[in-house]
DNA sequence: AATCGTTGTGTAAACGTTTCCACAACGAGG
DNA sequence: CCTCGTTGTGGAAACGTTTACACAACGATT
């Protein structure tokens, strides 16, 4: 009776010591200790008998002995939103660079996931995280701070969080404010605002802005032109026909997700911008670079963006005790062919 | 002189056990190992214990002892591709639902990143991984193999991969094929192709469906309408300009990104479809949803995909000696208004 | 009262690393 | 020839878990 073949163990530092006919401790301080000095023959030896019988660590045996456990986690609420997943592309760059594999989650807006997400992300000992929380704060960073992990909050933010939590994200009320300047500037005075109806305090700060920009130029602020409904198409879809009902000549597209139904529903009924309606839109989603016209949009500093978090979550990683810090990016305007000048009569 | 505020050590199991005056075992039962059967009491006791000290389990120090790592990866080629980033967000959250983190690497179509990658995901141990490999396959591979971690490839095959490897894809032939068979059916005959000049055989493919619909139809296959370009919107550009100067009445838009650009070229030089020249297009990133006139595309079916090749890689970590497994995929095709019917003439 | 299952609990030995520390080997100085 | 630094190497004790196994406690059988 032949024994099956049973799974062969994993090839481990010992199989290496014996091949190399040295101790593990050696073998170790080849694989993990640069700075021990090791006569190079014997260096070259470990490395050779290592790579015959294909030898890797394992970085989960080594992170119980204290050594770092080279994972970064992203924990992001829409992870289809392309201005995260750009972020995310970048970000896992960086950080492959100095050395660290990244988990990407995605907590869907659903703030029980993200309770889930970062539990199984503190089981797993990461060395730090990336979040861009849903809807609350404390609830869920409560976690990390109890287990030490360092982490940066990306993009929202919440009131008085700059004392307690890193965080890097944009100006939400410059970003409201520029995308209606555009529109005041062109001669404009009836603006809608269109956007997400949320919670979370991104919007209302965008909105904030953008009735700045309105009282800067002495215009009257009308709230039934601000516009919110929920997260999709058909929502923005919903948007669009109220735009094309309210008489106004302009209006700001705060959030890119309902402002593909808006467009979609102008395309559909005909109406045609700048012609018809000037249009800003805040955010720069894939589609912003095929649809003609090409919009003129409020752009974030992605790049910038996603190298400061990574690199906020790096150095806090070096320096656990470092005070908590706060970076927030200006938005830039990004011509485009969307904004009809027009006499700048009441 | 104050002693600095050291970093406290982590709460184990240990601790636990002390709170909840029992041992290290029985704390261990209560976590991770259901079947067993504890004093409602006393497993009552630990919970409270270790909720009340902050006790997450490490899932580290609990895989060197066997027990799965509790990470999977996927590892994509471009990571920025719409139709990869919708597969991630159904494969993670099948990998959740399962128990299992998940993390997401981009090889950006560099073999060596992608070596570089795959060789910290077997330093994680990871329990199994999906790949999208760039450009070849053995290569990479042979690495997962030799460390016995279970793999699905996901849509791009190679010759004769189906025996050693899992996989998950679409029938590139067919796309090419359905494609092409919507502007056969439409009445044209003078047909391009443009895509992307790729060493991966899943171009080629497309273009033989589309070369293999051509003949059923008895049009004559000629190799100056295939056009291949790299992958960017700019040699889209190119391409656009080379299909408007070729004459064809109809082309298939064989790869999304080089399609973005060409379509660009289109709305820039007046040229419109489906007027001017039908188009079909394989794939359908974020934008094919808002450019007007809506696009026919050649759908592949994401979710079914997602599915798939989540539940192969799962299951194919429940029984890792069972016999590879391919499945492929079939498109469909989505009406859209890019395409005239045309009087059947040669 | 001695024996025997049951049932529940805890001791201790792994797992694959890292790293402290002891010590071997060796040439130089007495 | 002995001692003493150096310098390089390896033995062995951790790290936080899991789990085989021994055993305590207890009621039921002889």
């Amino acid at each position: 009776m032949t024994t099956p073949a049973k799974a062969r163990k994993s090839v481990t530092i010992k199989d290496v010591a014996r091949k190399a006919g040295t101790s593990i401790a050696t073998v170790s301080y080849v694989f993990s200790n640069a700075e021990r000095y090791l006569r190079p023959e014997l260096r070259e030896r470990v490395q050779a008998a290592a790579a015959e019988i294909g030898y890797v660590k394992n970085a989960a045996a080594s992170s119980i002995k204290g050594k770092r456990r080279g994972i970064l986690a992203i924990v992001v609420a829409q992870f289809g939103n392309s201005f995260f997943t750009r972020m995310c592309v970048e970000i896992v760059s960086i950080a492959r660079q100095a050395g660290y594999v990244v988990t990407l989650c995605n907590s869907d807006e659903d703030p029980e996931q993200e309770r889930i997400i970062l539990e199984r992300l503190v089981e797993q000992r990461i060395d730090g995280c990336i979040l861009c929380p849903a809807l609350s704060l404390e609830a869920n960073t409560e976690l990390l701070r109890r287990h030490r992990i360092p982490y940066v909050i990306l993009e929202r933010s919440f009131p008085d969080s700059s004392m307690t939590h890193n965080f890097v994200g944009h100006d939400n009320f410059q970003s409201g404010y520029l995308a209606t300047l555009q529109l005041l500037a062109a001669g404009h005075r009836r603006i809608a605002f269109s956007g997400w109806d949320s919670p979370i305090p991104n919007v209302r700060e965008r909105v904030d802005g953008y009735q700045a920009a309105l009282r800067e130029y002495g215009v009257a602020v009308d709230n039934e032109l601000v516009l919110t409904d929920e997260l999709s198409a058909d929502a923005g879809r919903r948007m669009g026909a109220q735009l094309m009902a309210s008489g106004v000549s302009a209006a700001v597209l705060g959030h890119h997700e309902t402002a593909k139904g808006a467009l979609l529903h102008f395309q559909d009924h005909g109406l045609r911008w700048p012609e018809d309606l000037s249009l800003v839109m805040i955010g720069t989603p894939e589609w912003a670079g095929v649809l003609l016209p090409q919009l003129t949009c409020i752009e974030r500093p992605e790049h910038e963006m996603a190298v400061a978090s990574a690199e906020l979550l790096l150095s806090s990683i070096e320096a656990p005790d470092h005070p908590p810090l706060s970076q927030l990016f200006h938005c830039t305007a990004k011509e485009g062919k969307s904004v009809l000048a027009r006499s700048q009569l009441p």
